[in-house]
DNA sequence: GCGGCTGGGCTTTTT
DNA sequence: GCCCAGCCGC
């Protein structure tokens, strides 16, 4: 698009009046070059640092640029310190990126902006200082995903919920979408309690809330729950925040869901120095929560918003631009932004439309476009493949395995999700915190020790009736004759190795023990002994975990931060071509990208469809604009006449996307070729591909590439295997048995589960001696009853 | 307590 | 068609 649409952003107040005292006292100092090198709409939005500004920054506008030079903008200016600067991001990387840009702009002071990270990062701040107001201890737990449906899990079958109807994960699910909408158990709709087993959704959630504060324990969720309930209940703690918080910049604002637009909009009360960046077009959460409407009401929300239009794209060709923005204008509901380049570039190729006949051929034919590429000069770091579904990559995966393509699957799980890494972390969680009975029951049988089922149900039912954590529960247990013999000897090892290990604690550099703790509990060990393909790459990720703990001061250090902020590692740097779903393509561009798989029920997504109506497909078109938006020089959509679908082939209908798509931007492959009573469709001629398979006596699975990738799959499909538990802090005050006298007397008959009628014959704290018809057995008074 | 087998179910994903 | 989880048999 090169025609500009006649829509200009409403005046602003320029930081100093022209003429005015402040320009005065600046002197005539020259236009810093930070400002020197943005446009006139990036400029706006870097110098109205004054009341809520709304930002709409179409893709490759310099979005980026913008938040970071308005942070170097707010500083150089002295308008604030680097502390009293809230900038918000919703990954990670996203804040670690602009964390290195600003440095790169300001220097070293960027190290004071205590206060740039992710909600969720911030949130648990926060949310550590004034814990105690939210019924919490400073020094709470964060759960993870997965940890939490273990604890969900317990709850279902604590209400005798039948497990498979009403599985942990759904109810996880549910549970998230009402925190996404910043509903607490008592503000879910009374309609919606009753979507789990029957009605008992809304008291599975307070259930759960309560065995959180028993724990000690936040969820993500709670990180921005529990504080708009910090900030609602102590208006003295917000107005703090609300003052220290002199600018606030979000990015990616049309992610945000209603806990964070509430989060927010409280903060953001004080002062009203809001700057929210974002782009309507690429909003492509809302399944998970993200509201559009929060973009939408910015105006309404706080009056008097300046809204700046960033629609001057860097990145991509005329033709680029073009299809996108005709695409994206199927939508209903926008705000409304046309994007435009000026850059005159009479080479540029059309969007390129082809077809194939199914998802192999379909691999092979992007496989021959990478490759004649490559051989025109272009390197695989600047191409990419963007699948809707990531079950879309396998074929790619084996094509470019066959063919010796190196490439790169970006997405799947991160590295301290892997089982290896959990099972350390929760050795060492189990060091640091005793009571941690989440980790605890993770490793008491990792490796095996002989500790099933049976012995962690006593444990269990001893640490709830005496409300104290499972390590102690198995301190106690292991003194009696609860246990079988084999299991007691095991239990007793590991609770003095624990002992042991957090004795060294302060002694031993943290990274030193963490290898002692890996060797001696035989973890390690178990990897080695495995013999499995994916053994050494888990043995190796052991490896990468110590070395990433050496960043830390101490162990307390690591594990906060691990929870929260650690990203997988991707140290890797040979150049490959990139695989990922759109999804994750978000922000990132190349010059070359491969939109596959563009047929109906596939993109759009028959689910969405199902699920959301036209909501759901305006979000898939977004999706679509995502994906051409993130090419800069080269777009070639590609869509399979046939593709296995849950196992079963089913021929398809090219996607409705492709018809919305305008004519002059694209060009579509003709059908070339014929193979057999069958079209082959694509660039050039693959008709042979079906034919070029790999001869059958030659085995292509042996190959270095497959089993990196069998290892690689193999790792990221593991799923960690610990049981759920619960956990008890306050426990950890009476953990010593001999705190409490016990309830029965010397000669009172009582009953036991195993050992059946005895006598007690004698009385230490809460243990037992039973004489038993089998003979005397030492017991802990809370599983024998007055017989 | 552990390994092998069978059946259900299957997008997108961050923190 | 494939993968994972949960169940059953040793």
């Amino acid at each position: 698009m090169t025609e500009r649409p006649d829509r200009h952003p409403e005046p602003a107040p320029p930081a100093p009046r022209p003429g005015g005292i402040a320009a005065r006292a600046l002197g005539a100092r020259p236009v810093p070059d930070y400002l020197v090198r943005l446009n006139p709409e990036q400029r706006l939005a870097v110098e109205t640092t004054e009341g809520p500004v709304l930002v709409l920054a179409g893709a490759g506008t310099g979005k980026t640029r913008v938040l970071t030079t308005r942070i170097a903008h707010l500083l150089a200016t002295g308008r604030a310190y680097p502390s009293q600067i809230l900038a918000v991001t919703f990954t990670n990387k996203a804040a670690r990126e602009m964390r290195h840009r600003i440095g790169d702009l300001i220097g070293p002071s960027v190290e004071g902006m205590a206060w740039l990270g992710t909600f969720h990062s911030i949130g648990v701040r926060i949310l550590r200082r004034h814990a105690e107001l939210v019924g919490l201890k400073s020094n709470f737990t964060v759960l993870d995903a997965d940890d939490a449906v273990r604890l969900m899990k317990q709850l279902i079958q604590a209400e005798g919920i039948d497990e498979k109807r009403w599985p942990g994960k759904q109810l996880a699910l549910l549970i998230d979408g009402w925190k996404n909408r910043g509903l607490t158990p008592k503000d879910v709709p009374p309609g919606e309690g009753g979507a789990f087993a029957g009605g008992k959704g809304v008291k599975l959630y307070t259930a759960y809330q309560e065995r959180l504060k028993v724990l000690n324990a936040c969820d993500f969720g709670d990180l921005l729950l529990e504080t708009i309930r910090l900030f609602r209940e102590n208006p003295d703690v917000l107005a703090e925040y609300q003052q220290r918080f002199q600018y606030m910049l979000v990015d990616e604002y049309q992610d945000t869901n209603v806990a964070q637009y509430l989060w927010l909009r409280l903060l953001a009360q004080g002062r009203r120095n809001i700057c929210c960046v974002g782009d309507d077009d690429q909003s492509i959460y809302g399944w998970r929560g993200a509201e559009v409407d929060n973009i939408l009401r910015f105006e309404k929300d706080f009056p008097g918003a300046v809204v700046i239009r960033l629609e001057r794209n860097y990145r991509s060709t005329s033709h680029i631009l073009g299809a996108a923005s005709h695409l994206i204008t199927h939508n209903e509901g926008r705000l409304g932004k046309t994007l435009f380049t000026d850059i005159a570039d009479p080479e540029a190729a059309k969007v390129q439309v082809a077809s194939s006949w199914d998802s192999e051929e379909e691999a092979r034919a992007i496989g021959e476009e990478i490759e004649a590429l490559q051989r025109q000069g272009h390197s695989l770091d600047e191409m990419a493949i963007l699948v809707r579904a990531s079950f879309q990559m396998r074929s790619f995966e084996e094509r470019f395995i066959q063919l010796g393509l190196s490439y790169r699957v970006i997405g799947g799980p991160r590295f301290y999700e892997r089982a290896e890494i959990r099972d350390a972390l929760a050795y060492l969680r189990v060091v640091m915190q005793p009571a941690d009975d989440l980790a605890f029951e993770r490793i008491v049988n990792t490796p095996r020790r002989g500790i099933g089922e049976t012995t962690i149900r006593l444990l269990h039912d001893h640490a709830r009736a005496r409300r104290i954590p499972m390590m102690a529960a198995a301190e106690e247990l292991v003194q009696t004759s609860e246990i079988g013999a084999k299991a007691r000897t095991a239990l007793r090892d590991l609770v003095a190795a624990f002992a042991r290990w957090r004795g060294r604690l302060d002694a031993v550099k943290h990274t030193e023990l963490a290898e002692i703790i890996l060797d001696e509990s035989g973890y390690t060990e178990m990897w080695q002994q495995d013999r499995s393909a994916d053994a050494p790459g888990r043995l190796d990720n052991l490896k990468e975990l110590i070395r990433s703990m050496e960043e830390f001061e101490s162990l307390e250090g690591f594990l906060e931060h691990i929870a929260l902020v650690m990203d997988r590692d991707s140290a890797d740097t040979t150049e490959a071509v990139s695989i990922m779903t759109l999804h994750s393509a978000k922000g990132l561009e190349f010059e070359t990208v491969f939109l596959p798989g563009w047929e109906e029920g596939l993109f759009p997504s028959q689910r969405t469809l199902d699920e959301s109506g036209r909501a759901g497909l305006e979000e898939e078109r977004r999706l679509a604009y995502v994906g051409i938006t993130r090419a800069k020089r080269r777009a070639l959509i590609w869509f399979a006449s046939n593709r296995r679908i849950h196992g079963l082939w089913q021929s398809t209908v090219p996607s409705r996307f492709l018809d919305e798509l305008p004519e002059k931007h694209v060009d579509v492959v003709e059908q070339t070729s014929s193979y057999g009573g069958y079209n082959v469709g694509g660039i050039g001629n693959y008709g042979a591909s079906r034919f070029d398979r790999a001869d059958p006596f030659s085995n292509t699975y042996s190959t270095p590439g497959w089993q990196r990738a069998q290892k690689n799959r193999a790792a990221s499909a593991d799923k960690p295997t610990a049981r759920p538990t619960m956990r008890v802090i306050e426990g950890e005050l009476v953990a010593k048995s001999t705190g409490s006298a016990s309830a029965y007397a010397i000669g009172e008959r009582v009953f036991h589960q195993k050992f059946g009628y005895g006598t007690v014959s004698a009385i230490e704290g809460n243990k037992l001696t039973v004489d038993f018809t089998t003979g005397p057995k030492k017991v802990v008074d809370s599983f024998v009853t007055r017989g």
